[in-house]
DNA sequence: TGAGTGTATTAAGACATTTAATACACTTGT
DNA sequence: ACAAGTGTATTAAATGTCTTAATACACTCA
């Protein structure tokens, strides 16, 4: 299900929280669906507990998931994110085009680029880190709750 | 001519690189003019010279700027970065459109931002970390060779 | 009750960033 | 030649973040 870049140079946690996320919004994980446990998911990855608790920890700030205690961590309803990414993701892109024509990229181009963005699969998956898909699952239970 | 943002968490050689090539790529910093040394570039800013030379040398390396050992650092040719630049950029804003789509924006919302990015003032000094306060001013020598 | 869950704490090591203190070779103006 | 200013290199120490390790505690569920 998730698979960690060795070569990327971010924190494992900001990793996690990024791959769960974009899992989450693209509805791969439904809202109130559980979530691999800290201990299980730390063995999958092969990482330390300490480690997924924090992404989680992460991920419940952003409001991607709720926890019940002793029982796990589900995944939230859009309305909890949709708010909060919408900024992030505008301010971004604004960030990302501005750089685009002070470098002198013509608005044909970006207009281009665009087309083709929203022409093409939205692959979630699809990372600069090319992943095989044979990892180890971490479902832990089959799906609702 | 650069302030550095406190509250930003990243390295301070990396803060230098962004703000100095901001202005090389804007051409605020015209080609072969000399760039403050880097002992009066850390004074100004009240860092290490070690830290701006980090800077420096990095902006070497992605061909913003050349030295001359014993006269200064002076700007590079636009030849000389537009290139790796562009790449740079682009992937930026290819990023920045998937995570968008992802998140459910409309087509119609990113033309509404690209309009207003390609219609507004080039603003290099804006950045989304609004600045006004707790910064150390830069200003070294006033800069012609 | 026992297994599984989230959560918290403390200690240690690895690593990156930054500062500090020098030192050396080069260029320029005198 | 000399002094000042330049880039460059080195070593050491301090600081902060990330990660691991080893526990411990409260909760839920079968």
């Amino acid at each position: 299900m998730i698979v960690l870049d060795l070569r990327d140079k971010r924190p494992i946690y900001e990793q996690v929280v990024e791959k769960l996320s974009q899992l989450i919004v693209c509805g791969v994980l439904e809202p109130d669906s559980k979530l691999p446990s800290v201990r299980s998911l730390a063995i999958d990855l092969s990482v330390n507990p300490n480690t997924i608790q924090r992404a989680y920890a992460q991920l419940e700030q952003d409001g991607y998931l709720y926890t019940i205690t002793g029982r796990g961590n589900f995944v939230a309803d859009s309305s909890s994110w949709k708010k909060g990414r919408m900024t992030v993701v505008e301010n971004d892109l604004r960030q990302a085009l501005k750089e685009a024509r002070q470098t002198g990229m013509s608005r044909e181009s970006v207009d281009r680029i665009v087309t083709e963005i929203w022409s093409g699969a939205s692959d979630v998956t699809a990372n600069s880190a090319s992943n095989a898909e044979t990892a180890s699952q971490i479902d832990s239970n089959g799906g609702e709750e």
